[in-house]
DNA sequence: CGCGATTTGTGCACGAGTTCACAAGCGCTT
DNA sequence: AAGCGCTTGTGAACTCGTGCACAAATCGCG
């Protein structure tokens, strides 16, 4: 998905552990957490045990406390930690202390209500442009802001300091418009195309496609259907064989 | 997020390994590599080597080599693999052969675009249901499909055999809505709404979360920016592919 | 009919991530 | 001021996933 730097010539260690290089699997968390403690914060709660943040981020105790100790963490044994600078300390590590800005290329069906998501305008981002191919729909308001054509991109991405672009346009447009984010200066792309991207080293591509989402999904159930019929041994003679109407599901 | 069974009964094991534990890792890629093989068959693709799959699917060879060595592959040594034979086996490991309905609760903004996603249609999936909590919207037509109340969930479900929910709905309503999920019979739940769900033991639940996934390209950028000014140069390990107009990255 | 080119399938080593279990540290109570 | 209960932070074992490298197998060609 993205590619990282191999070494990480440790950043000067100051006062603040500022990139101590983050193992992948924490940072995937950390925006859950953040979620949490703001929605605890929100409850009135100053502080939280691991325990307590854990089970509101459906997490595990101790996987919790091993990634906040990775942040220079700021707990306090036997009484938990302080919200709101665990806020402040998940915010800054994931770099939102500034709103950044987003370029939204494809204002088609998906991109129409990615373009009015509150979600996130609400987390730390601010949807600055949005861009399509289509003639027809240049100049079409969206939730306050006129649809540009993608020609106008770089321009656009200099002038708002757009380092972060997503794409949802169809898959045959996608990389067209990856190579066009990149040229604009974006070093961060998030992909809703079901489709491969290309891009050159330094730049992170994030993928999101709800389609595999479903399969997987489908997959378990699948496995879950035919673990039912499973004591009587269904004889499949060369795996190609349909598995008929067995649901079995709920009743 | 998918709790599965620990232990996996294995299936007798006869011409086919049916179900033959496949690790989560795999599964999860089994739907890239699905994409892929799609594309390659439209191309006239009939045969393609394990390196030609592994790069149209943005994956390792020997990665790809492995997935399908686990579900007992069919390629065949010197040639590669048959286009068609594998679609057919990685559709019927995930359980595509039967098109599967899906109950989208929530037809706010996200989950109108998501009803009207033709990703879904193309890729194994049948939107059976809509519904939404907002008597406002009960009626109202999308896509050939007229929004229901919630409160009909479990007689649709049933009469339409659908075992999969999607959350589209805003976080507070989420879990009131697995609940009715579960209730109505649904055994896997697609999640958009931010918040971390609690379901019974058996029901499989993942999350998207759109905000997320900008906030680790955040992360991202912001380690970027701060690295701008490091000694070493960068050396690119593995790196995908380097394509299109490189620039803009260092500067 | 055998040989070489090609590609799969996999054993093995390595690295990343997870979980356990416990010592160290903190505050409250007495 | 000392003890006690609670919670963090982390060393260490373990599981899971990845990537390399090569033997086994197949096809095409001479």
């Amino acid at each position: 998905m993205s590619q990282h730097r191999p070494t990480g010539p440790n950043g000067r260690s100051g006062g603040v552990p500022a990139l101590p290089d983050l193992p992948e699997a924490t940072v995937a968390r950390l925006p859950e957490y953040l979620r949490a403690l703001h929605n605890l914060a929100e409850s009135g709660n100053d502080t939280v045990s691991s325990e307590g943040l854990a089970t509101a981020a459906g997490v595990n105790s101790a996987k919790l406390r091993k990634d906040l100790s990775h942040l220079g963490s700021y707990g306090t044994r036997g009484v938990g930690y302080d919200v709101a600078l665990l806020i402040d300390q998940i915010e800054f590590t994931l770099g939102l202390t500034q709103r950044r800005a987003v370029a939204l290329v494809g204002v088609g069906n998906l991109g129409h209500a990615l373009a009015g998501y509150a979600g996130f305008a609400s987390r730390g981002f601010r949807i600055a442009a949005l861009f399509d191919a289509d003639q027809n729909r240049v100049g079409e308001p969206i939730n306050g802001l006129n649809v540009r054509h993608i020609s106008e991109l770089a321009a656009v991405a200099a002038a708002e300091s757009i380092a972060i672009g997503v794409i949802a346009t169809p898959a045959a447009a996608a990389q067209d418009v990856a190579d066009a984010l990149v040229a604009a200066g974006v070093t961060s792309i998030l992909n809703f195309a079901p489709c491969v991207l290309s891009v050159p080293d330094g730049v992170d591509v994030r993928k999101v496609d709800l389609a595999v989402e479903l399969q997987i999904l489908s997959f378990h159930e699948h496995r879950k259907s035919s673990l039912t019929a499973l004591p009587g041994g269904l004889a499949s003679p060369n795996g190609l064989v349909a598995t008929g109407t067995e649901e079995a599901v709920g009743t």
